[in-house]
DNA sequence: TTGTATGCGTTATCAC
DNA sequence: GTGATAACGCATACAA
């Protein structure tokens, strides 16, 4: 059986109450009290229990990171990063998956869920904003949003400057002398705030470039896997007059999307140039290495958990506005010189 | 200030008890009282506290997967098979990452590490084994083994028949009249099972098809990442008598190999083949699509939630095996006629 | 500086 | 079938 604070006292000769302020680092304790009690908890291998600190103090010490899917490449290179940064600052970290299910997401921030067993959470959602605000008045759980940055300082969020970021790419795509120059990834649905961001990008650069915005060559993707990629540019490729670039709003899609113009015996970038978003390792190794819009993940994670950590010990502190670092990075498949590791 | 137990009792009229076994399912409730208990529970908006429950219980409901690092494309397959099989169950899952740190590894085994608020752990380990089983005799924490397979009885585990799986890749190569096969993935240290096995495989298939064993063809990976892979093929390519056949011990070492190969103006398959193991999406989509032994990743995360399920409820039973079934895919890095998405 | 006593919210042990 | 109450292990208000 497990040795408890009680079991430490009677062995050190002293009560629970010192006990726990060594334990906690409590600074008012005798020297001789500390080495007593110190030898005390080694000889029984105390150690605290959290369940019990958590249901005195009502801090659990794990913070939640509720992602859509955790084996897209982009979303493991950021939990990899803010598990590393919580653990830095004392928390753990539990991974949600939402499938894209917006129930399943509402839950999550509601507490439906019925396991409210962490301080905060962090969102990279799907879900609308009229919705979000909803949920966020039934709860008060500690919210940062990943990724999201269109909620006009209702929440702490950390995210790059989206439509800047496809305006980025797209102009690069255009300096290159591309003019049928394909978009894939956009939203139906209207609150989904980063697809939308950056399709006003992507027009935005068209126009500033005299470039007519096609609306066949803004293709939908319903989720950002390899195969909606595929699909997606699968498609554009069919179109009477095929796109000669293509941007797609994530490193993925843009891998699907390079596959399948091989598949249709075309080449990349002399027939059609690709970019992405996200900078995943798996585009460097690619061939063509993969141009993309680099986003500085490790920046997000720490500033994702700083936001939350704050939030945690002030609820009522007015919500910041982290807009994270983002670089165009030119590889092959956009006839870039770089080389796949430089 | 969230509703407790007593609240719905004194709302209801009832006792807390009886609260309470309308909360937890207890059959012997009388209907009139468990509707009045409902009743109340909804007007309060009343939920569990998930901690206090912890406490008394000494469950919490929670699994650790401990995995070396998230963002290796394996693991995030596994890690979002493992959170569906565990959510199924009715269990959460907190990820630890030890990247490769032993210290870390027994840290979060023998609980030093001092939270030890989950009920068992799914670990994917680097350890060896004579420190696992000193570990394991200082805690009594229920522990499944992933991807190891060479502890006698003495634990849970769920792996594939590595030797088998590696002989399988190999003889695939050997089919297709490669005879300077080379290997990628070998550890130097002795008591790291998989590689271990892998490399017993390796020379197994390679004995059998009367080929000799040159150990500058078995080249060791600190880890599996692309660009150990891709270091490791560079070195292989320099090689007098350089390879016509690679096998790598991960999919992610033979990405690096595959790009290695490209930028030493060579190609796939043609001048060497090249083959993986593990089956991730990535190698679908890459160009050449990568063969690979597939895992049936699903299969492994029910089985590791099923044992480690049945571990908590009986600490006693004996240790079971699970061999999950392996197969090879060949693909167009071994010249298969497969394309990508087949 | 240290000791004593109470409560966090739940489940479980006893009675009834 | 239901009610009163102790206990899970810790932190802290209050006393000394």
């Amino acid at each position: 059986m497990a040795a408890t604070l009680r079991d430490v006292a009677e062995r050190a000769q002293v009560s629970v109450r010192t006990v726990s302020n060594v334990v906690s680092g409590y600074e008012h304790v005798s020297e001789r009290m500390r080495q007593r009690v110190n030898a005390a908890i080694e000889e029984l291998d105390y150690r605290p229990n959290p369940v019990a600190r958590t249901l005195r103090t009502g801090r659990t010490g794990v913070l939640a990171l509720v992602v859509p899917e955790i084996d897209v490449p982009y979303f493991a290179e950021l939990a990899r990063e803010i598990i590393n940064a919580a653990a830095a600052v004392g928390y753990r970290v539990m991974i949600d998956q939402t499938g894209h299910d917006h129930e399943r997401e509402k839950e999550l921030l509601t507490g439906a869920d019925r396991t409210m067993l962490f301080d905060g959470v962090l969102f990279s959602p799907l879900v609308t904003k009229a919705e979000l605000l909803e949920m966020n008045a039934r709860t008060s759980m500690p919210l940062v949003l990943l990724g999201e940055h269109e909620f006009d300082g209702r929440y702490d969020h950390v995210a790059i400057d989206n439509v800047r970021a496809a305006r980025d790419a797209v102009d690069h795509l255009v300096a290159l002398g591309r003019t049928r120059i394909a978009a894939i990834g956009a939203q139906p649905l209207e609150d989904y705030a980063t697809p939308q961001q950056r399709t006003a990008g992507y027009e935005r650069a068209l126009e500033a470039a005299g470039l007519e915005v096609d609306s066949r060559y803004l293709h939908p993707a319903a989720h950002y896997r390899r195969a909606d990629g595929y699909d997606a540019a699968s498609a554009l490729l069919a179109l009477p007059e095929r796109p000669d670039a293509i941007f797609c709003y994530s490193d993925l899609l843009a891998m699907g999307a390079m596959r399948a113009v091989f598949d249709a015996g075309l080449s990349v970038p002399e027939d059609v140039a690709i970019i992405g978003i996200d900078d995943i390792e798996e585009g460097r190794y690619s061939r063509p290495s993969l141009s993309t819009v680099s986003l500085d993940t490790p920046f997000i994670a720490h500033h994702a958990v700083a936001r939350i950590a704050e939030r945690i010990a002030d609820p009522e502190a007015p919500a910041i506005e982290v807009v994270a670092p983002h670089a165009v990075v030119a590889r092959e498949s956009t006839g870039g010189g770089d080389r796949a590791l430089r």
